[in-house]
DNA sequence: CATGAATGAGTGTTCATTCAT
DNA sequence: TATGAATGAACACTCATTCAT
């Protein structure tokens, strides 16, 4: 019987170091070379479980994305209308260290992706699966009566989600002038303008 | 008799074509061999006028923001307070294929600025000065009366530039959701709310 | 009760994968990786049954050399002197698609031959096989009047069979100037000059 | 002032490496180190005079064309006709170390060729240069009343040309076989062959 | 000053081979 | 016996940088 390994799981390794290198050291040290021995196997193991290194790239992104998913899932159990939206949306912005290093590994994924077509597919499925969400709950609230109605609600959305990517960018490259404390109060406010 | 170089027209000519090729193709085009040649130079000439590679990005970052602002100036000439504010924020989104490039450029900056102290460091000045010229414009629009002076305005001033650059980076990365239209529609609605 | 395997088969097996992919994609597709998977196995197998790659190339040059001595003898069935020489060059010249491709392995060989004392080896003895045939059916045509008698007999089937691998090679490097029609006659003509 | 170098005289060194390399070891040693080594030169220095890899084979093989038209070239000065023909067969066969090498070299790239559209057409082009020569020479042998007239000259071209080959091939694989002697003695014979 | 030749480490990727299971 | 995981050297190629001229 040969030695038996979840490919998943080694792919999850190799993920795991990639997107430990990316949040440490940015995008571009992570070499497959870098990313093999921060996995701690030798190059030739990539071979085994991706195609290349856009491969590994693009499942970094996957799996940071996903990661994301989960933790909020976790957040808006029992949750609906414009209080989920309210944890949607703090939960996207770089609160705290963990969330500073996801900001910064997307920062760089949205460089590559200006010039890798499969970077930037990958790119915008995930950010509609996000856009989807917060306008559901805009919706539900809208419904429920919970906010205004008198603007459209994929202007809203894309409004509260162009925010939340601009205030995080900022809170990285200016945190001098993004605080934690404005971050929250900017998004806070901003659900607030939306009650009827 | 030595031959007198002028070493700020050569950087400049320098920067200028690691600008272009930065704006065309990429940051990561950006080779010091393309950089020369798109230049008209050797390789070598580039030693004489810049430490290194990193001398360079740092530059063209300058060049870039010294450029829209240069062409901001000129759109404000004659204007004040909201008027004026409504241009810098129109100006600083990618509305035409030119802006867009710059956009690519400067989301190509940000990561890079994430790892390179002085890429960062570069960055900071540069949006500190945007900072100043739109909070400026808020307080002479707040004592013209043309806005609401319920929010602090540093508030305000930080809410519009993510707001702006969210809308840019989406722009770019999901034009299918950020037309040209919601783009601008988003921007000077925003304006409307700081009315009295 | 171990499992009975019948190592003769199982390279067999593993050397028809090799040979079917070089005849399809060239000697250098032929990576242990690729023969395993042609074959139906994994990597592991062609230890067990194979010293090395090289073995494995060796074996698919007999193997090749061996299917084409099986076509030829059904075909040379009944047949003897001139009239078997006739189905000896025409066979062993890339007068259809198979033979094509087993040219092209026998090219790639060539190359290989000249330094790997090991193939070299068994491309001499193959070789040798050939040249005793035709030798022989020289010597029974002429001992049959078939055949004029005032060339040395070695030197005709030298003759031969280096027309027959040049105007092979020919074939597949120039078909433009070397036809299937224009092959058959050079062959066929070159026979009818051995007449008395 | 730079070191100037002749770029033709670069590429001729390493083009010279290269064909040294693929005489002494074959065509699958020739990497793009080993050449830069045997250069005496760094691995980089192959990107400032060729394009790739496959640029200095292509020109290894041409140069060896050249080489070889050139030392015909001497040889066939003031002969014509059939005396020309005979100093062109001849020395396309290899009589001494020099032309066995060549020789080496040639049916190596015979192999690459088959899978190398751009090599392919390189062989090509340089193959039609022999043949062109070949039937030219039979053309004035014809003119002269040298040669009989009642085969195509172009099958006797192709039958020359594929003998020399196959000759060529056989002289370093059975040299036990093809000896000197024989192979000239073929060669001469062939030729007395087409005498009216 | 300017050239461009030269370097050599580094890139992603491929591969024959080894070996624990 | 058979598996397939793992290795690590090798591959072609790129690049920022150095430096003699």
């Amino acid at each position: 019987m040969p030695k038996i390994v979840d490919h998943e799981e080694r792919r999850g390794e190799v993920v795991a170091a990639a997107r430990r290198i990316i949040l440490r050291d940015g995008i571009e040290a992570a070499t497959t070379r870098a990313i093999a021995k921060e996995a701690g196997y030798s190059n030739g193991v990539l071979t085994h479980y991706f195609a290349d290194k856009d491969d590994i790239l693009v499942s970094a992104l996957e799996a940071s994305h996903r990661r994301i998913a989960e933790r909020l899932a976790d957040k808006l159990s029992g949750l609906g209308g414009l209080a989920a939206l309210r944890e949607v949306l703090l939960d996207n912005v770089p609160l705290d260290d963990d969330r500073v290093q996801e900001t910064g590994l997307e920062i760089g994924f949205w460089g590559r992706s200006l010039t890798s077509p499969d970077l930037l597919e990958v790119q915008r499925r995930e950010a509609a699966e996000l856009r989807y969400l917060v306008l559901s709950l805009l919706q539900s609230a809208a419904e429920a009566g919970e906010i205004r109605t008198d603007e459209d609600l994929e202007d809203i959305a894309e409004r509260l989600l162009a925010l939340v990517d601009g205030l995080s960018v900022h809170r990285l490259l200016y945190p001098g002038r993004v605080t934690d404390d404005r971050l929250e109060r900017l998004i806070l406010r901003e659900l607030d303008h939306l009650s009827p």
